[in-house]
DNA sequence: CGAGTTCTGTAGTGGTCGCTACAGATGAAC
DNA sequence: GTTCATCTGTAGCGACCACTACAGAACTCG
């Protein structure tokens, strides 16, 4: 199988990147063709015959997010406790969304917000990434709570806790894209880390890394006082 | 001065409601002439006589939003104490984020994310107004450090706790539009204030009696004294 | 070389965008 | 009634939208 026929004159990556970056900044639906082929480089029929469509182009776009900026998401998630993962990955959010080089926030939380109904199915799309690494959340906590390393208790409310940790994670992209720096958001998830369960022996306080308050008493009397009534 | 000329046949009010939720579920650009007309049930030059164009009519959206759903903020705002203030702030979102009857999350969070650069000021109309509240709670923070309500060390970290409420607010809403109902949003919510800093007699660990510093913030019934134990 | 294939730039397509000119309709003032 | 001011619906403005027909350019192959 060889190449016939005229060969491409630009790097299809470097043009995605670019794409990329228009989707991160506008989002969606605020991002021209024009747009887009004038950060790309290239004009409209060969961007078609290399990604399809502009819908298309946002996937590939979306999937290349993945593979680089959003990769923080899966490496938080390959940690063993469900406490490092969630750790790791508010830490390294802080890092990315405020990183220089790219705009901020981040394209899975705000690339589809304000959408009309013709473009529904993107904002499904990344709302689909979004309730998944929710649950992947939810479901390192409970593996965590069926190996002992967290309270029966919070079984109860692996999704809440989850839910919790996703709305901060989401809240600090809106806190980045209205300027807030990499040092703010991290002490947004140094916070956020205050209101993680306390472990199995709760009372003791045998908390791993955090806070300088956290691991007396009150905390763990919230969570399994709630958790238990 | 009499009113001359020919009566407007529409309710002022109600085309504006209209209008607001057009907004509120689609965001300023997504939204077009043709669905808030068709939604407010005039033509379009009754909407440009009646409220200028589409930029001050999203204007006017925000302001009655502000004076009817989004009135929970000044509303937890006016509570005596900073915990009281968040607290409220945090549970009133919970309920109005996901209540029937308009679209869910909030306007100012979402109302204007994906914009293109002539749309710029929207996003920044919206974000002063983010920006405020955040400013807002902080202040409430640091008085009641001032107050002795809260331990002085507090003091140094109020934009920052400041920053993290305004982040689960703001991630709340994400998750309303991703589906959360009131009851997730609360959850949400209850879990964010166990981040809330220890009373100002806190720092030797004494806290098992929970009446020390609740006692004085928390209101009956609300849970955030730990209700349930 | 010529043939075949694919890419590239020009120059549009129909459709929708926010917005408005215009004329008829409807009221108050006289 | 007549006059005048304002609102209303129709109809359409130029500009932009995502997208593409077309022809020439640039490559591999025989």
């Amino acid at each position: 199988m060889t190449t016939k026929g005229r060969p491409r004159s630009f790097d299809r990556d470097a043009a995605l990147d670019a794409a990329l970056h228009e989707f991160w900044r506008h989002g969606y639906e605020a991002t021209s063709l024009a747009g887009l082929t004038k950060a790309m480089g290239i004009n409209p029929p060969s961007l078609y015959a290399a990604f399809g469509d502009k819908r298309r182009l946002f996937t590939a776009a979306v999937q290349r997010y993945a593979d680089t900026h959003g990769r923080y998401g899966a490496l938080a998630l390959a940690r063993p406790t469900a406490r490092e993962a969630v750790e790791t990955m508010l830490r390294l959010a802080a890092a990315e969304y405020a990183a220089p080089g790219h705009p901020p926030g981040c394209l899975v939380v705000d690339g589809a917000t304000n959408t009309t109904d013709a473009a529904r199915d993107v904002r499904e799309e990344l709302r689909a990434v979004r309730e998944g690494n929710k649950k992947a959340i939810a479901a390192k906590i409970t593996a965590d709570v069926a190996a002992g390393l967290l309270p029966p208790g919070v079984a109860e409310e692996a999704d809440a806790l989850a839910g919790f940790y996703a709305s901060v994670i989401q809240g600090m992209s809106t806190q980045a894209r209205d300027g807030a720096d990499r040092a703010a958001l991290e002490r947004i998830a140094e916070i956020a880390l205050r209101a993680w369960p306390a472990g199995p022996d709760a009372g003791a306080g045998a908390d791993a890394g955090a806070g300088t308050d956290e691991g007396a008493g009150a905390d763990a009397g919230t969570g399994g006082g709630t958790a238990g009534a």
